[in-house]
DNA sequence: CTTGGGCGCTACTATAATCATAGCACCAGA
DNA sequence: TCTGGTGCTATGATTATAGTAGCGCCCAAG
């Protein structure tokens, strides 16, 4: 359960989704999901690089081979989604 | 992204998690997420019900045949969570 | 009939998370 | 030195969640 408590905060998955295209710098996380704020970005980095799923190098962040295990788990999601999104209609998402 | 924002609210994906088990009713899920506010619950479960992952019947909530595909993809992150907990220490969670 | 208990859910306030914006410190190149 | 980019922090406003209380409904026991 702790895992849904990790992931579960807002943009914890999108970052591993963009983190799984390679490494990113700060800035071009902040670019890819759109709307995020610097501190919650940072707030999401610190976390995960605590729980070990992503690490700090010279060419920005990246995923830990524990983080890519997760992302292989969360990979099928993106096929699924869009599937989903097809039978549900566009502006579900309306928050 | 739609489908992590939705997911990405706090106990969506518990929710599914213990409807995966079987049909549930609105206290019983109270009961299985220990501290969840049924303020809250209601508010999860509407949403789940838009986006037709979950759906109502007499014997209480219980996953629609796209809310059983999506625990599916979920279901792995069990075997995972646990693998992972263990390499990190039992204390990560602590928000 | 009434009354008591469980169930699904709503209302309300308080607390915590998130957004949005501004800006600092650092470094590289011109 | 100055300019622009990057990583990140600080601040106040907005939104989500927690926690508690309680309503209306139904059913069964008294």
């Amino acid at each position: 359960m702790a895992i849904f408590d990790l992931l579960g905060r807002r943009w914890a998955m999108g970052i591993i989704w963009n983190l799984s295209k390679g490494p990113a710098t700060f800035r071009a996380l902040q670019g890819c999901c759109e709307t995020i704020s610097p501190s919650i970005l940072n707030s999401r980095l610190k976390e995960l690089r605590e729980a070990q799923l992503i690490d700090r190098s010279l060419d920005g962040y990246h995923l830990t081979s524990m983080g890519e295990e997760l992302f292989l788990l969360l990979k099928p999601f993106g096929a699924w989604a869009i599937n989903w999104a097809q039978q549900i209609g566009p502006e579900i998402g309306s928050r």
